[in-house]
RNA sequence: GCGCUCGUAGCUCAAUCGGAUAGAGCAACGGACUUCUAAUCCGUAGGUUGCAGGUUCGAGUCCUGCCGGGCGCACCA
């Protein structure tokens, strides 16, 4: 608490004041944690004061008695606590709720205090900060970025911005998966589709990358090097051509990811290539540790990982048969590079997509092998995103052309608007995209309403400084309206709120809270003038307007969505 | 078949450890611009939280079964 101190809000102090102020009696009746860890909700939406808590409820449960005459003890040694006395006041309410009603001196206090605090409000409040590796979207690189990577992108990164702001340090990696058959594969079609461009009678692989794509490296490849490998590839690709095809072709894509996720304001600390990973050895070591550790066995001419010794549900290949390592003795070689590095990560986050689900206990298993006494990395599973076209829906897919990529959904929809939809849903629950219906209803996409009311703000402001509005001292202003009740309330749990997105890893909270707190803008805004108000009155309301303008700028830039100052 | 996951208003989604009368936005309907931006506000309507049981003071939330959608069940990545 005292190491906190400076940046304790005022719903935490709260909490922990009506903590204390019952502390002894919930330690009599034996509800160990109570004290630290009861709910206070905001409340005066349903007319029951602004804060509320039921903590008669939960001991009831425990001591098996009626919460009413638990509340009523509850709330006789509330009231025996002074400092809380001046805070609030305190009533019982329903089944045995107690309900705190704020003075409206704390709650104007309160609003100055955050203000106060201006970017850091809200900040830091991370008890034990961490250092954290995130690694996310990692598509691999034969072809354009699509909605679906955009949504783990949009996700991902708003998570890092969260977990960041509350004081973690906090990495972001894009893993590369430059090896391996795909890789060759996907040489040989940007390959083909140069000889044919070149005029030659080439034909794509069997199983080989369709579409527009690769002709579009093969063009750009083309404009590069011109006619100069012409003599590689007639009649058939051969490795030596393949492999500057599946190079170049690979750098292209990787360069223009970037650039299509800059513009999606997504940053990648660091880009990690798996064929790099090769180069260095890594995978034959840790499959070598594997075998010291003794976890790892020979059957029908494969390698093993033992990886049902802890959970899996089945044994899995490390090293097939013909002697090439599989994908998965990779990514272990990966995931231990990761905790090996200077950095000295306490925590790894992947997030995954929900067709890699079936991938998250082999590689716990492996990493529970290797370093029994370190957390599992916490492996985050995404929902997928279907297309809908023509009322259909449809899974996307590279090969039949039912794709929407990231370009097309910023040209369709902007990066506010995307980044705002794709984020505002829980990440486990699938999303159906269709691009028809998003073009039409970017207008309405909740983040203009968000928007606006921070650009009407603006609009205050700088009225204000026309007018050279000149602030007076507003100590001791207490006729708040219900309308600036509701405000002020709606802005002191922004630490709670941001606070919830981080530990529950869901930044759609942080979406759902600006449209509220808008909410609570547009309703102040219609009933309560600022600027021709009493000057008092006007002076602590252009601070309320200041305050929640960082507020829902905050917000908004915690899930990489801009805050505009007119519309 | 087995495993994971989701199912909430016409649509898209919320709902903090199991708590009060399940909430927003959009769409629908009715009102409000001589005002700091009407991209707004106020109001009305809209629900057997997929179905059936169970646990308990209390269940959208936990447990069991069923129905439906998605994903997975490789010596692919």
């Amino acid at each position: 608490m005292a190491e906190n101190a400076d940046f304790a809000d005022f719903v935490s102090v709260f909490h922990k004041r009506v903590g204390g102020a019952v502390r002894g009696l919930l330690a009599d009746w034996g509800t160990p944690g109570l004290e630290d860890d009861f709910v206070l909700e905001p409340a005066s939406k349903r007319g029951h004061g602004d804060l509320a808590t039921n903590m008669a409820l939960v001991a009831a449960s425990h001591l098996r008695q009626q919460p009413r005459q638990l509340a009523e003890r509850l709330v006789e040694a509330m009231r025996l606590d002074a400092r809380l006395r001046d805070l609030a006041r305190f009533e019982i309410a329903g089944p045995g709720f107690i309900n705190f009603h704020l003075h409206a001196s704390v709650l104007v206090n309160a609003a100055r205090d955050a203000l106060v605090r201006g970017s850091q409000f809200g900040a830091r409040t991370q008890a034990r900060p961490q250092k954290i590796l995130m690694e996310f979207v990692s598509a691999n690189p034969t072809g354009e970025l699509h909605v679906g990577h955009a949504r783990y992108a949009a996700y991902g990164d708003s998570l890092k911005r969260i977990l960041a702001f509350i004081g973690n340090d906090v990495a972001a990696e894009f893993y590369i998966n430059d090896f391996g058959a795909q890789m060759e594969n996907f040489g040989a079609s940007v390959a083909a589709r140069y000889a044919q461009a070149l005029g030659l009678e080439v034909e794509l692989p069997a199983d080989g990358y369709r579409g527009e794509y690769p002709r579009y490296l093969a063009e750009k490849i083309r404009g590069e090097i011109g006619s100069r490998l012409r003599g590689e590839i007639e009649p058939a690709t051969t490795g030596k051509a393949v492999d500057f095809f599946k190079q170049r072709g690979c750098e292209i894509v990787l360069e223009e990811m970037k650039a299509e996720l800059d513009r999606f304001r997504v940053r990648f600390d660091n880009w990690f290539s798996e064929a790099g990973l090769y180069r260095s050895g890594a995978p034959g070591k840790v499959v070598e540790k594997l075998k010291d550790l003794g976890e790892a066995f020979e059957k029908e001419g494969a390698l093993w990982l033992k990886t049902t010794g802890h959970g899996d549900d089945k044994d899995r290949v490390l090293i097939r048969g013909n002697g090439e390592p599989t994908y998965f003795a990779s990514d272990i070689a990966y995931h231990v590079d990761k905790l090996s590095r200077p950095e000295h990560y306490d925590h790894l986050v992947n997030i995954w997509g929900a067709d890699h689900h079936g991938y998250v206990s082999r590689v716990k298993a492996a990493m529970q092998a290797l370093f029994p006494d370190r957390d599992e990395p916490e492996i985050i599973i995404g929902q997928l995103v279907n297309v809908i076209e023509m009322g259909e829906r449809k899974q996307m897919s590279k090969r039949k052309g039912t794709m929407v990529t990231l370009k097309e959904l910023l040209a369709g929809i902007g990066v506010d608007a995307a980044r705002f939809f794709l984020v505002d849903r829980s990440h486990d629950s699938t999303l159906d995209l269709d691009m028809e219906k998003a073009r039409l209803k970017s207008e309405e996409n909740p983040v203009y309403y968000v928007q606006y009311a921070h650009a009407r703000i603006f609009s205050i402001i700088k009225k204000a400084a026309a007018e050279n509005f000149k602030p007076v001292d507003y100590a001791g202003y207490d006729a708040l309206s219900s309308q600036e009740r509701q405000l002020i309330l709606s802005i002191l749990f922004f630490p709670q709120v941001v606070q919830g997105a981080a530990t529950g890893r869901e930044p759609h909270r942080l979406t759902a809270y600006s449209r509220d707190l808008a909410g609570a803008f547009h309703t102040f805004y219609h009933n309560c003038p600022v600027l021709k108000a009493e000057p008092q009155t006007a002076s602590f309301r252009l601070d309320l307007c200041l305050l929640v303008r960082n507020t829902i700028a905050r917000s908004l830039d915690l899930v990489g969505v801009s805050a505009p100052e007119a519309m």
